[in-house]
DNA sequence: GTCAACTAGTTGATACATCAACCCTGGCCT
DNA sequence: AGGCCAGGGTTGATGTATCAACTAGTTGAC
């Protein structure tokens, strides 16, 4: 019983179309948040600084940067981040309050229809599938 | 060491974002077709018919109707397939030739960066993942 | 000093995805 | 018959992703 590698990715990209769009559906729905949106935001949320500079979301979210650009000015103007001079931003009010209550809504969703279905052991060996494959592609990880 | 939900979670994010942009990217530079195109295209193809009416493209993709009408639209003006009455789709000589070309690019960077990276119990497991959280999210799939 | 190369960031054009609001058509009900 | 409703398909508006072209600040060689 081989494995066709194939039939994996096959299955793989059904999983990744239906279970992003079910989870994004959801929190855009209850949250008006897209995934975009929440990305940012949450990356924002976890730093330890008030403010972040630029680059360092796009490292850490490995995000091409005319991408970023665009994402930062929509944000702005809806008011969810604040651009400062020296490319740094900062999470206003509305936006922290935005991702504080998206949060648990999206942490709901991934319990629900990702960690719950699957064993420790699934867990676990997804964890190094993704870290292995993106382990590889890294090095060639420019834009 | 039990395996946190939100690690995998995250992990996985990242390969889906990584593995998924560097292989759109070189299917797009080398063949010209995107990844939604392709799709079609493969799905097509695969067919026992020579023409596919678009509500069994919608079902086996998974699609919505109004994301498969714009795309069906744009494909028909660049050639690669034309429509015909009674929601009807063939597939013309250029698209053909297309996806033709396209299958080899794409299942060379599949392997590339995806199977030849996993092990055999690896590919096993995320075809066992992916089918539970499908089946798991299936009922609900609706548009 | 100045020129070249590099990097961060912006912008405009284009393609793609999603939602809501439509138009049809074919049952199905009474 | 008339009405009505469900489903397939289209369209327009909006948000998002990517590419190419551009600006501006830094560094380094000469």
């Amino acid at each position: 019983m081989t494995p066709d590698v194939l039939t994996t990715w096959q299955a793989y990209q059904r999983m990744r179309v239906l279970l992003n769009g079910q989870i994004n559906r959801e929190l855009s729905r209850e949250t008006g948040l897209s995934e975009a949106d929440f990305d940012i935001l949450f990356f924002m949320e976890q730093s330890p600084e008030t403010s972040v500079r630029s680059v360092a979301l796009r490292c850490g979210l490995a995000w091409e940067k005319s991408r970023l650009s665009h994402q930062l000015r929509r944000m702005e103007q809806r008011g969810l981040i604040e651009k400062a001079p020296g490319a740094v931003i900062h999470l206003t009010e509305k936006g922290r309050a935005q991702i504080a209550a998206a949060r648990d809504c999206h942490e709901a969703a991934v319990r629900r229809y990702f960690g719950d279905v699957l064993t420790p052991e699934q867990l676990a060996t997804l964890t190094a599938i993704s870290d292995r494959v993106v382990a590889n592609l890294a090095p060639g990880a420019h834009h």
